[in-house]
DNA sequence: ATAATAGTGTCTGTCAGACACTATATC
DNA sequence: GATATAGTGTCTGACAGACACTATTAT
Protein backbone atom coordinates (compact mmCIF):
# COMPACT_ATOMS: atom_id res chain seq x y z
CA UNK A 1 0.00 0.00 0.00
CA UNK A 2 1.15 3.09 -1.04
CA UNK A 3 0.55 6.47 1.73
CA UNK A 4 1.31 10.45 0.77
CA UNK A 5 0.43 13.70 2.23
CA UNK A 6 -1.51 15.61 -0.07
CA UNK A 7 -3.52 18.88 0.73
CA UNK A 8 -3.20 18.52 4.42
CA UNK A 9 -4.21 14.84 3.96
CA UNK A 10 -3.09 11.57 4.58
CA UNK A 11 -4.33 9.20 1.11
CA UNK A 12 -3.44 6.05 0.37
CA UNK A 13 -3.55 4.63 -3.35
CA UNK A 14 -6.31 2.84 -4.37
CA UNK A 15 -7.46 1.18 -7.54
CA UNK A 16 -10.74 0.24 -8.76
CA UNK A 17 -10.39 -3.72 -9.67
CA UNK A 18 -11.11 -4.24 -13.29
CA UNK A 19 -11.30 -7.64 -12.84
CA UNK A 20 -13.16 -10.73 -11.02
CA UNK A 21 -13.23 -10.80 -7.78
CA UNK A 22 -14.80 -7.64 -6.31
CA UNK A 23 -14.87 -6.11 -9.47
CA UNK A 24 -15.61 -2.60 -9.40
CA UNK A 25 -14.63 -2.38 -6.23
CA UNK A 26 -12.09 -0.25 -4.39
CA UNK A 27 -8.55 -2.13 -3.47
CA UNK A 28 -5.13 -1.62 -2.43
CA UNK A 29 -2.66 -2.09 -5.57
CA UNK A 30 -0.55 -5.24 -6.01
CA UNK A 31 0.44 -8.35 -7.79
CA UNK A 32 2.16 -11.84 -7.75
CA UNK A 33 5.81 -12.51 -7.30
CA UNK A 34 7.45 -13.63 -10.35
CA UNK A 35 9.11 -17.10 -9.97
CA UNK A 36 12.31 -15.45 -9.37
CA UNK A 37 12.21 -12.50 -7.62
CA UNK A 38 12.97 -11.28 -4.73
CA UNK A 39 9.95 -10.02 -2.12
CA UNK A 40 11.24 -6.01 -2.32
CA UNK A 41 11.95 -6.60 -6.32
CA UNK A 42 8.18 -7.53 -6.50
CA UNK A 43 6.98 -4.25 -4.25
CA UNK A 44 9.07 -1.89 -6.42
CA UNK A 45 7.99 -3.89 -9.67
CA UNK A 46 4.34 -3.44 -8.48
CA UNK A 47 4.64 0.18 -7.65
CA UNK A 48 6.09 1.28 -10.59
CA UNK A 49 3.34 0.50 -12.43
CA UNK A 50 1.04 2.46 -11.01
CA UNK A 51 2.93 5.74 -10.13
CA UNK A 52 5.75 7.21 -11.09
CA UNK A 53 8.12 6.52 -8.17
CA UNK A 54 10.70 8.62 -6.87
CA UNK A 55 12.37 9.63 -2.99
CA UNK A 56 9.96 6.74 -2.10
CA UNK A 57 10.41 4.49 1.16
CA UNK A 58 9.62 1.33 1.16
CA UNK A 59 9.42 -1.48 4.00
CA UNK A 60 7.71 -5.13 4.47
CA UNK A 61 4.37 -4.34 6.32
CA UNK A 62 3.34 -8.15 7.17
CA UNK A 63 1.73 -10.63 5.70
CA UNK A 64 -2.10 -12.09 5.42
CA UNK A 65 -2.69 -15.76 4.80
CA UNK A 66 -5.81 -16.11 6.43
CA UNK A 67 -8.05 -19.28 4.33
CA UNK A 68 -10.73 -17.99 2.12
CA UNK A 69 -9.54 -14.24 2.09
CA UNK A 70 -9.41 -14.54 -1.98
CA UNK A 71 -12.57 -16.05 -2.74
CA UNK A 72 -10.71 -17.47 -6.49
CA UNK A 73 -7.76 -20.01 -4.17
CA UNK A 74 -5.34 -20.02 -1.10
CA UNK A 75 -2.95 -16.94 -1.57
CA UNK A 76 -0.65 -15.40 0.76
CA UNK A 77 0.11 -11.79 0.52
CA UNK A 78 3.30 -10.62 1.96
CA UNK A 79 2.00 -6.65 2.15
CA UNK A 80 4.75 -3.70 1.60
CA UNK A 81 4.30 -0.18 2.77
CA UNK A 82 5.41 2.66 0.73
CA UNK A 83 6.02 6.29 1.55
CA UNK A 84 6.37 9.35 -0.65
CA UNK A 85 5.91 12.91 -1.00
CA UNK A 86 2.63 13.82 -3.00
CA UNK A 87 2.88 12.46 -6.50
CA UNK A 88 1.71 13.31 -10.04
CA UNK A 89 -1.60 11.79 -10.74
CA UNK A 90 -1.74 7.78 -10.47
CA UNK A 91 -1.74 5.88 -13.78
CA UNK A 92 -4.03 3.00 -14.28
CA UNK A 93 -2.23 0.01 -14.44
CA UNK A 94 -2.75 -3.48 -16.06
CA UNK A 95 -5.67 -5.22 -13.93
CA UNK A 96 -7.00 -1.49 -12.63
CA UNK A 97 -9.41 0.21 -14.52
CA UNK A 98 -9.05 3.36 -12.46
CA UNK A 99 -6.24 4.86 -10.18
CA UNK A 100 -7.00 7.58 -7.13
CA UNK A 101 -5.52 8.90 -4.18
CA UNK A 102 -8.43 8.57 -1.44
CA UNK A 103 -8.11 9.86 2.27
CA UNK A 104 -7.51 7.75 4.78
CA UNK A 105 -10.46 9.35 6.68
CA UNK A 106 -12.88 8.01 3.80
CA UNK A 107 -11.30 4.55 3.56
CA UNK A 108 -11.26 3.75 7.54
CA UNK A 109 -14.58 5.13 8.00
CA UNK A 110 -16.26 3.03 5.32
CA UNK A 111 -14.88 -0.71 6.56
CA UNK A 112 -16.53 -2.62 3.50
CA UNK A 113 -15.30 -0.54 0.72
CA UNK A 114 -12.08 -2.31 0.07
CA UNK A 115 -11.64 -5.72 -1.96
CA UNK A 116 -10.34 -8.50 0.24
CA UNK A 117 -9.16 -7.81 3.24
CA UNK A 118 -7.82 -4.99 2.44
CA UNK A 119 -9.08 -2.84 4.75
CA UNK A 120 -7.31 -4.35 7.94
CA UNK A 121 -4.02 -4.10 5.71
CA UNK A 122 -5.22 -0.28 5.14
CA UNK A 123 -5.11 0.29 9.28
CA UNK A 124 -2.01 -1.90 10.19
CA UNK A 125 -0.38 0.05 7.30
CA UNK A 126 -1.01 3.37 8.86
CA UNK A 127 -1.09 2.62 12.17
CA UNK A 128 2.80 1.50 11.29
CA UNK A 129 3.24 4.80 9.75
CA UNK A 130 2.40 6.70 12.53
CA UNK A 131 4.23 5.02 15.13
CA UNK A 132 7.31 5.55 12.99
CA UNK A 133 7.37 8.92 12.48
CA UNK A 134 8.29 9.30 16.11
CA UNK A 135 11.58 6.80 16.50
CA UNK A 136 12.57 7.67 12.84
CA UNK A 137 13.39 10.14 10.23
CA UNK A 138 10.63 8.68 7.76
CA UNK A 139 8.74 11.97 8.00
CA UNK A 140 10.84 12.99 5.47
CA UNK A 141 9.30 10.35 2.89
CA UNK A 142 6.56 12.60 2.46
CA UNK A 143 8.46 15.91 1.68
CA UNK A 144 10.22 16.60 -1.26
CA UNK A 145 14.26 16.08 -1.42
CA UNK A 146 14.58 19.80 0.25
CA UNK A 147 12.10 21.03 2.35
CA UNK A 148 11.07 23.68 5.41
CA UNK A 149 10.54 22.56 9.08
CA UNK A 150 7.48 24.02 8.20
CA UNK A 151 7.04 21.52 5.91
CA UNK A 152 7.61 18.95 7.51
CA UNK A 153 5.81 19.72 10.86
CA UNK A 154 2.61 19.63 8.10
CA UNK A 155 3.03 16.17 7.53
CA UNK A 156 3.45 15.30 11.06
CA UNK A 157 0.15 16.99 12.21
CA UNK A 158 -1.37 15.43 9.16
CA UNK A 159 -0.63 11.47 9.95
CA UNK A 160 -1.32 11.95 13.36
CA UNK A 161 -4.22 14.01 13.07
CA UNK A 162 -2.85 16.70 15.75
CA UNK A 163 -1.54 20.55 16.14
CA UNK A 164 2.11 21.20 16.59
CA UNK A 165 3.54 24.16 18.36
CA UNK A 166 5.65 25.59 15.65
CA UNK A 167 7.72 26.76 17.82
CA UNK A 168 8.54 24.09 19.56
CA UNK A 169 8.47 21.87 17.05
CA UNK A 170 10.93 23.86 15.23
CA UNK A 171 13.43 23.69 18.39
CA UNK A 172 12.96 19.84 18.43
CA UNK A 173 14.27 18.60 15.33
CA UNK A 174 16.53 21.11 14.54
CA UNK A 175 18.19 19.38 17.91
CA UNK A 176 17.11 15.99 16.96
CA UNK A 177 21.18 14.46 15.84
CA UNK A 178 21.29 13.73 12.24
CA UNK A 179 17.65 14.27 11.06
CA UNK A 180 17.91 17.78 9.01
CA UNK A 181 20.60 18.55 6.86
CA UNK A 182 20.62 22.72 6.04
CA UNK A 183 21.38 23.50 2.44
CA UNK A 184 21.88 26.95 3.27
CA UNK A 185 19.24 28.11 0.60
CA UNK A 186 16.24 29.91 1.74
CA UNK A 187 12.59 29.47 0.53
CA UNK A 188 9.56 32.30 0.82
CA UNK A 189 7.08 29.85 -0.59
CA UNK A 190 5.10 30.20 2.20
CA UNK A 191 5.37 33.79 2.70
CA UNK A 192 6.74 35.77 5.65
CA UNK A 193 10.22 35.82 6.54
CA UNK A 194 12.08 33.14 4.50
CA UNK A 195 12.43 29.71 5.95
CA UNK A 196 16.01 27.41 5.32
CA UNK A 197 15.41 24.75 3.41
CA UNK A 198 16.83 21.01 4.65
CA UNK A 199 17.38 17.74 3.11
CA UNK A 200 16.97 14.41 5.38
CA UNK A 201 20.17 13.70 7.52
CA UNK A 202 21.72 10.35 7.84
CA UNK A 203 20.09 9.18 10.98
CA UNK A 204 18.26 6.15 10.75
CA UNK A 205 16.59 6.15 14.31
CA UNK A 206 15.89 9.81 16.31
CA UNK A 207 17.11 10.50 19.48
CA UNK A 208 15.40 12.33 21.66
CA UNK A 209 12.49 10.82 19.64
CA UNK A 210 9.43 13.05 18.47
CA UNK A 211 6.66 12.15 20.69
CA UNK A 212 2.87 12.13 20.22
CA UNK A 213 0.60 12.54 23.52
CA UNK B 1 11.46 -18.50 16.31
CA UNK B 2 11.35 -18.87 20.30
CA UNK B 3 13.03 -17.00 23.08
CA UNK B 4 13.53 -17.86 26.70
CA UNK B 5 15.46 -16.50 29.09
CA UNK B 6 17.27 -19.21 31.62
CA UNK B 7 19.79 -18.81 34.02
CA UNK B 8 20.58 -14.77 32.75
CA UNK B 9 21.16 -15.46 29.32
CA UNK B 10 18.98 -14.94 26.14
CA UNK B 11 18.42 -17.87 24.33
CA UNK B 12 17.11 -19.17 21.39
CA UNK B 13 15.42 -22.64 20.53
CA UNK B 14 17.43 -24.56 17.87
CA UNK B 15 16.99 -27.73 16.34
CA UNK B 16 19.85 -30.23 14.66
CA UNK B 17 18.47 -30.78 11.15
CA UNK B 18 17.77 -34.51 10.32
CA UNK B 19 17.28 -34.61 6.58
CA UNK B 20 18.60 -32.53 3.88
CA UNK B 21 19.70 -30.23 3.13
CA UNK B 22 22.11 -28.88 5.70
CA UNK B 23 21.88 -32.12 7.54
CA UNK B 24 23.07 -31.97 11.25
CA UNK B 25 23.51 -28.06 11.01
CA UNK B 26 21.70 -26.26 13.60
CA UNK B 27 17.96 -24.48 12.39
CA UNK B 28 15.28 -22.44 14.09
CA UNK B 29 12.84 -24.91 14.41
CA UNK B 30 9.22 -24.54 11.46
CA UNK B 31 7.20 -26.12 9.02
CA UNK B 32 4.74 -25.64 6.19
CA UNK B 33 1.45 -24.74 6.66
CA UNK B 34 -1.17 -26.77 5.95
CA UNK B 35 -3.68 -26.52 3.17
CA UNK B 36 -6.71 -24.83 4.81
CA UNK B 37 -4.34 -23.56 8.08
CA UNK B 38 -4.23 -19.79 9.53
CA UNK B 39 -0.84 -18.64 9.38
CA UNK B 40 -0.92 -17.92 13.57
CA UNK B 41 -2.14 -21.12 13.40
CA UNK B 42 0.57 -22.84 11.79
CA UNK B 43 2.94 -21.13 13.91
CA UNK B 44 0.99 -22.01 17.28
CA UNK B 45 0.97 -26.12 15.63
CA UNK B 46 4.88 -26.12 15.05
CA UNK B 47 5.19 -24.57 18.48
CA UNK B 48 3.72 -26.93 20.33
CA UNK B 49 5.37 -29.71 18.35
CA UNK B 50 8.64 -28.75 20.01
CA UNK B 51 7.97 -27.48 23.23
CA UNK B 52 5.04 -27.92 26.15
CA UNK B 53 3.57 -24.53 25.35
CA UNK B 54 1.68 -22.43 28.23
CA UNK B 55 1.79 -18.78 28.42
CA UNK B 56 3.51 -17.94 24.95
CA UNK B 57 3.44 -14.60 23.54
CA UNK B 58 3.53 -14.88 19.51
CA UNK B 59 3.76 -12.51 16.93
CA UNK B 60 4.43 -12.68 13.50
CA UNK B 61 8.16 -11.03 12.51
CA UNK B 62 8.37 -10.73 8.83
CA UNK B 63 8.64 -12.61 5.79
CA UNK B 64 11.36 -14.20 3.91
CA UNK B 65 11.16 -14.96 0.61
CA UNK B 66 14.89 -14.25 -1.34
CA UNK B 67 15.15 -16.90 -4.04
CA UNK B 68 17.88 -19.76 -3.67
CA UNK B 69 17.19 -19.41 -0.23
CA UNK B 70 16.55 -22.84 0.43
CA UNK B 71 18.36 -25.13 -2.02
CA UNK B 72 15.35 -27.69 -3.01
CA UNK B 73 12.77 -24.38 -4.23
CA UNK B 74 11.32 -21.21 -3.80
CA UNK B 75 10.20 -21.44 -0.36
CA UNK B 76 8.65 -17.98 1.23
CA UNK B 77 8.73 -18.45 5.19
CA UNK B 78 6.97 -16.58 7.33
CA UNK B 79 8.68 -16.10 10.66
CA UNK B 80 7.22 -15.77 13.88
CA UNK B 81 8.89 -14.63 17.24
CA UNK B 82 7.83 -16.07 20.24
CA UNK B 83 8.66 -15.25 23.95
CA UNK B 84 8.17 -17.98 26.93
CA UNK B 85 9.47 -18.27 30.08
CA UNK B 86 11.83 -21.01 30.98
CA UNK B 87 10.55 -24.03 29.87
CA UNK B 88 11.11 -27.36 30.33
CA UNK B 89 13.74 -29.44 28.39
CA UNK B 90 12.74 -29.50 24.48
CA UNK B 91 11.49 -31.84 22.99
CA UNK B 92 13.05 -33.50 19.54
CA UNK B 93 10.16 -32.77 16.56
CA UNK B 94 9.01 -34.92 13.33
CA UNK B 95 12.08 -33.30 11.24
CA UNK B 96 14.43 -32.86 14.25
CA UNK B 97 17.26 -35.03 15.32
CA UNK B 98 18.05 -32.51 18.18
CA UNK B 99 16.82 -29.76 20.32
CA UNK B 100 18.15 -27.57 23.10
CA UNK B 101 18.35 -24.12 23.88
CA UNK B 102 21.50 -22.15 22.64
CA UNK B 103 22.39 -18.42 23.91
CA UNK B 104 21.98 -15.88 21.47
CA UNK B 105 25.19 -14.41 22.10
CA UNK B 106 26.67 -17.83 21.22
CA UNK B 107 24.48 -18.09 18.13
CA UNK B 108 25.21 -14.30 16.85
CA UNK B 109 28.57 -14.37 17.11
CA UNK B 110 29.16 -16.98 14.58
CA UNK B 111 26.57 -16.20 12.06
CA UNK B 112 27.34 -19.86 9.65
CA UNK B 113 26.18 -21.95 12.02
CA UNK B 114 22.57 -21.79 11.40
CA UNK B 115 20.98 -23.34 8.00
CA UNK B 116 19.44 -21.60 5.25
CA UNK B 117 18.89 -17.62 6.26
CA UNK B 118 18.02 -18.46 9.57
CA UNK B 119 20.91 -15.76 10.87
CA UNK B 120 19.06 -12.93 9.29
CA UNK B 121 16.14 -14.15 11.14
CA UNK B 122 17.27 -14.59 14.30
CA UNK B 123 18.78 -11.53 14.46
CA UNK B 124 16.08 -9.52 13.12
CA UNK B 125 14.13 -11.45 16.14
CA UNK B 126 16.40 -9.95 18.83
CA UNK B 127 15.99 -6.61 17.56
CA UNK B 128 12.30 -7.38 17.57
CA UNK B 129 12.21 -8.63 21.20
CA UNK B 130 14.60 -5.52 22.34
CA UNK B 131 12.68 -2.96 20.98
CA UNK B 132 9.36 -4.21 22.20
CA UNK B 133 10.38 -4.25 25.85
CA UNK B 134 10.35 -0.74 25.90
CA UNK B 135 7.03 0.06 24.69
CA UNK B 136 5.16 -2.85 25.52
CA UNK B 137 4.53 -5.05 28.89
CA UNK B 138 5.87 -7.90 27.03
CA UNK B 139 8.87 -8.57 29.86
CA UNK B 140 6.23 -10.30 31.27
CA UNK B 141 6.54 -13.17 28.77
CA UNK B 142 9.27 -14.19 29.67
CA UNK B 143 8.31 -14.44 33.67
CA UNK B 144 6.06 -17.07 35.34
CA UNK B 145 2.29 -15.96 35.74
CA UNK B 146 3.59 -14.41 39.17
CA UNK B 147 6.56 -12.91 39.36
CA UNK B 148 8.28 -10.42 41.24
CA UNK B 149 9.83 -6.85 40.12
CA UNK B 150 13.26 -7.99 40.87
CA UNK B 151 12.66 -11.17 38.36
CA UNK B 152 10.94 -8.81 35.88
CA UNK B 153 13.91 -6.34 35.77
CA UNK B 154 16.38 -10.04 35.46
CA UNK B 155 14.29 -10.03 32.37
CA UNK B 156 15.13 -6.72 31.04
CA UNK B 157 18.72 -6.78 32.25
CA UNK B 158 19.15 -10.42 30.54
CA UNK B 159 17.46 -8.96 27.29
CA UNK B 160 19.09 -5.73 26.69
CA UNK B 161 22.33 -6.83 28.14
CA UNK B 162 22.70 -3.85 30.41
CA UNK B 163 22.19 -3.23 34.36
CA UNK B 164 19.87 -1.61 35.76
CA UNK B 165 19.45 0.39 39.09
CA UNK B 166 16.91 -1.38 41.53
CA UNK B 167 15.16 1.30 43.02
CA UNK B 168 14.67 3.71 40.07
CA UNK B 169 13.47 0.27 37.96
CA UNK B 170 10.96 -0.78 41.04
CA UNK B 171 9.77 3.27 40.75
CA UNK B 172 9.33 3.40 37.14
CA UNK B 173 7.59 -0.28 36.67
CA UNK B 174 5.28 0.49 39.84
CA UNK B 175 4.08 3.91 38.04
CA UNK B 176 3.63 2.41 34.90
CA UNK B 177 -0.48 2.13 34.22
CA UNK B 178 -1.42 -1.29 34.05
CA UNK B 179 1.98 -2.70 34.17
CA UNK B 180 1.71 -4.70 37.16
CA UNK B 181 -1.50 -6.25 39.42
CA UNK B 182 -0.25 -7.07 42.92
CA UNK B 183 -1.75 -10.23 43.88
CA UNK B 184 -1.17 -9.32 48.22
CA UNK B 185 1.00 -12.50 48.39
CA UNK B 186 4.77 -11.94 48.75
CA UNK B 187 7.50 -14.42 48.47
CA UNK B 188 11.14 -14.81 49.77
CA UNK B 189 12.93 -17.34 47.21
CA UNK B 190 15.35 -14.48 46.18
CA UNK B 191 16.28 -14.03 49.94
CA UNK B 192 16.30 -10.72 52.25
CA UNK B 193 13.29 -9.07 52.65
CA UNK B 194 9.80 -10.19 51.07
CA UNK B 195 8.95 -8.83 47.86
CA UNK B 196 5.67 -8.75 46.30
CA UNK B 197 4.20 -10.70 43.81
CA UNK B 198 2.70 -9.25 40.40
CA UNK B 199 0.69 -10.52 37.63
CA UNK B 200 0.53 -9.12 34.11
CA UNK B 201 -1.64 -6.41 34.18
CA UNK B 202 -4.15 -4.94 31.67
CA UNK B 203 -1.87 -2.73 29.45
CA UNK B 204 -0.80 -3.78 26.07
CA UNK B 205 1.51 -0.43 25.45
CA UNK B 206 3.46 1.06 28.15
CA UNK B 207 3.58 4.66 29.21
CA UNK B 208 5.78 5.97 30.41
CA UNK B 209 8.04 3.57 28.30
CA UNK B 210 11.14 1.74 29.92
CA UNK B 211 13.60 3.44 28.16
CA UNK B 212 17.05 1.92 27.50
CA UNK B 213 20.04 3.78 26.48
C1' DA C 1 24.22 -8.05 64.95
C1' DT C 2 25.17 -8.79 60.05
C1' DA C 3 23.96 -9.44 55.52
C1' DA C 4 20.80 -9.65 51.96
C1' DT C 5 17.03 -8.02 49.27
C1' DA C 6 12.69 -4.81 48.99
C1' DG C 7 11.02 -0.51 48.64
C1' DT C 8 10.69 5.00 49.52
C1' DG C 9 12.39 9.76 49.61
C1' DT C 10 15.12 13.35 47.81
C1' DC C 11 18.10 15.91 44.89
C1' DT C 12 19.54 17.36 40.33
C1' DG C 13 19.87 17.83 35.49
C1' DT C 14 17.29 17.42 31.25
C1' DC C 15 13.55 18.04 28.47
C1' DA C 16 8.62 18.97 26.80
C1' DG C 17 5.03 22.37 26.60
C1' DA C 18 3.53 27.12 26.96
C1' DC C 19 4.34 31.37 25.32
C1' DA C 20 6.76 36.13 25.14
C1' DC C 21 9.67 38.00 22.03
C1' DT C 22 12.65 39.05 17.98
C1' DA C 23 13.61 38.59 12.79
C1' DT C 24 12.54 39.12 7.95
C1' DA C 25 9.72 38.82 4.32
C1' DT C 26 5.08 40.75 1.47
C1' DC C 27 1.40 44.07 0.81
C1' DG D 1 2.65 50.79 8.84
C1' DA D 2 0.02 45.77 9.21
C1' DT D 3 0.41 40.98 8.72
C1' DA D 4 2.41 36.64 7.93
C1' DT D 5 5.76 33.12 8.84
C1' DA D 6 10.56 31.87 10.90
C1' DG D 7 13.13 31.21 14.67
C1' DT D 8 15.06 32.11 19.84
C1' DG D 9 14.71 32.74 24.87
C1' DT D 10 12.63 31.70 29.16
C1' DC D 11 9.77 29.70 32.57
C1' DT D 12 7.70 25.61 34.68
C1' DG D 13 6.39 21.06 35.64
C1' DA D 14 7.51 16.15 34.91
C1' DC D 15 10.61 12.73 34.89
C1' DA D 16 15.20 9.90 34.73
C1' DG D 17 19.40 8.81 37.15
C1' DA D 18 22.02 8.82 41.39
C1' DC D 19 21.89 7.51 45.82
C1' DA D 20 20.76 8.06 51.04
C1' DC D 21 17.71 5.88 53.79
C1' DT D 22 14.17 2.72 55.85
C1' DA D 23 11.88 -2.09 56.04
C1' DT D 24 11.84 -7.02 56.64
C1' DT D 25 13.56 -11.30 56.23
C1' DA D 26 17.54 -15.29 57.20
C1' DT D 27 21.61 -16.73 59.69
Amino acid sequence: MVLTVRENELCALVIRRGIAPYRGRWALPGGFVLPDEDLPDAAVRELSEETRTANVHLEQLGTYGRPGRDPRMRVITVAYLALAADLPAPTAGSDAAEARWSTVDDLVSTPRRLAFDHHEILTDGIERARAKLEYSPLATAFCAPEFTVAELRLVYETVWGVRLDPRNFHRKVAGAEGFLLPTGTTTTRHGGRPAQLFRRGPATILSPPMLRN
